[in-house]
DNA sequence: AGGTAGATTACAATCGATTGCAAATAACGT
DNA sequence: ACGTTATTTGCAATCGATTGTAATCTACCT
């Protein structure tokens, strides 16, 4: 900048207010300056500017793995409402480590960025007290139980919808793949099992809950289980895709067939639940909304700090594909080995 | 700091050597500092001492869209290096806007970050005249014709392994649905898939070559174009696996079984990839390796510039699952339109 | 011609750290 | 007791912007 002041014969001062455009200094030197910088290929330095100003217009997502495809779509959100109100976003990915994680929410002392997304739980203590303070929201899980603004759906109320499909189906015997456990989400989708069943007036027992940890592998592990039970179930309400996927593969390896044998509804509705075979039934999240709803909460307290921002609940939708049918009564359904006409399964 | 320097009845500068463990403060002086910045809940400002140092200890990955689930472990492998050598990992999603591609870049320069990982080859003309430069590695594409150091697999070679897979399982017309036109990869993959139907005598009309963009959409619409031609192709090789996935769909759609009726290669191992049913036959990507390799030579060239980073090839893996199967060649095989007596798929 | 309002521009402080060099203090030998 | 060396600490400049206030300049009015 001092390069360009220099080259127009002014100062710094009026090299700044020229870039920024302030009414304050001649048009035709406004021209001029602007001229140079652009031959220069001058871009002003952010550090500097943030630390004067200290403020960076940046906001940064903290998440526990960028692998998860849920996030992706709500990435997205954030950054669309961000980059509208001129915001840039940044994605830090803690990978499980606590200390990734307080490395990362420092960033928000620094001044390096002016607010945080969270979309993880769990957070170190040390973040707590950062996350206590403000210009931090939640998507989806509660931060602890800290008084985070936080936009999610209505977990409880979409996963009793969920086992009121498979009710309305006909099944009776619905088992649970739940999340892992600690996490609120999971624990309020186990809960609106729970009302659905009882609302439907069967008897706690006939209900089984097999805790998962959202991965495939657990999905399947508990679907093992699940089908190892002496009366085995017509259905299952698993707390998320991944785990519905890996259920069905479990079920594919006892050589049952999904949804002739056993009926699964998931939640989340990842981008690969519709291209899956069989394709999805589940809970259907507006995943950009939340991240955009995030954003314009974040970035409304950002800009008005005395506005405290709140907590916002958006609309969820059951998607009805073909992972999940009617109960077939016949004697010949729910053998215990199922053939595989097919053929062409597993390996 | 200064807070902290009136608390311990010292300067400003020598809090500041206390607290970055300099042997010119006297030790006992250095734990008091350290006491009473721990008592305040001090945490250094990286903008200013950013602004000072002129260096972040960050780099920065950008890439097309976080979705993408083949990024989820090269992100991760960056981390791991990036974190082992004292950085820092921020990642940067550019949802296609050259804009936004633009303003990330320009992080670079305004220190806000002292490096760049690009996953993508496409970049707009201001962000080549950064990446020409300096402290700037690429992952898997080459980005345009530019002299960047990029980490990759030898995709020609991987392409042709796959399709020589084809061909050993007795498969003659083998398609192969290629990357979006323009991608250096998609090209390299079209011609090692070429190379191979060469090497087997196979003349060039057998092959036919369909562009897709490597989503599951493009991979379904591409299949579709396949199966409607006069003589269709027993075995399709797909320059990705959620193309594989699309065509797989497609066919299934149709009522052909996979791989009985038509024999599917993936390519890049997604995680889904063995998830899905018929779990896919694929090229791996050693994606983690990649990242820190590309982490790796990025640090080394921005603790010591005078190094320049080279490029560097890493082996991939040919990983054979259920999707592609020796060709049948009994009267039966190949119907029309297969029977399909699971009765369970599509809806 | 002198004065003044209005338009431009420059000066200098500031944001929060780091660091070379000078200054102060302590310890020690003679 | 004094000079010398070793150990600590402080001063002040610096990184690259922004901005309140002062200074300068222009032009116009009387």
């Amino acid at each position: 900048m001092a390069d360009i002041a220099q080259r127009a014969g002014v100062s710094v001062s009026t090299v700044s207010r020229a870039l920024a455009g302030s009414t304050l200094v001649a048009p035709e030197m406004r021209r001029r300056i602007a001229r140079i910088a652009g031959d220069e290929g001058y871009v002003v330095n952010q550090v500097a500017r943030g630390l004067r100003l200290q403020r960076s217009r940046q906001i940064l997502i903290i998440l526990p793995t960028i692998a998860n495809p849920f996030f992706g779509e709500v990435v997205l959100g954030v950054e669309e409402e961000a980059q509208s109100r001129g915001y840039g976003v940044l994605v830090g990915n803690t990978s499980g480590s606590a200390e990734r994680a307080e490395a990362l929410g420092r960033n928000l002392h620094t001044g390096a960025v002016d607010g945080l997304i969270l979309l993880m739980g769990r957070i170190p203590d040390s973040l707590s007290a950062l996350a206590a303070k403000d210009r931090v929201v939640a998507i989806s899980e509660r931060v602890h139980d800290l008084d985070v603004p936080t936009v999610s759906i209505d977990n409880a109320g979409a996963a009793r919808e969920a086992t009121a499909h498979l009710l309305g189906l006909g099944h009776r015997r619905i088992a649970h793949i739940a999340g892992r456990p600690g996490s609120n989400v999971a624990a309020q989708r186990i809960a609106g099992y729970r009302a659905a069943l009882a609302a439907a007036g069967i008897a706690a027992c006939d209900g089984v809950v097999v805790d998962g940890d959202f991965s495939v592998a657990s999905g399947e592990a508990a679907m093992a289980r699940l089908l190892d039970l002496p009366v085995r179930p017509t259905a299952v309400f698993c707390a998320g895709d991944e785990m519905a996927i890996g259920a069905i593969n479990a079920a594919h390896a006892r050589g049952l067939r999904v949804p002739a044998d056993l009926s699964v509804v998931g939640f989340d509705d990842i981008p690969f639940a519709a291209a899956f075979n069989p394709r999805l039934t589940t809970i259907h999240q507006p995943r950009r909304e939340m991240g955009r709803a995030a954003a314009g909460l974040l970035i409304d307290h950002i800009d008005d700090p005395q506005r405290p921002a709140p907590s916002r609940q958006l609309p969820h939708r059951l998607v009805i594909r073909a992972s999940a049918a009617a109960l077939d009564h016949s004697p010949a359904a729910r053998p215990l080995v199922a053939p595989d006409p097919a053929g062409g399964r597993g390996s």
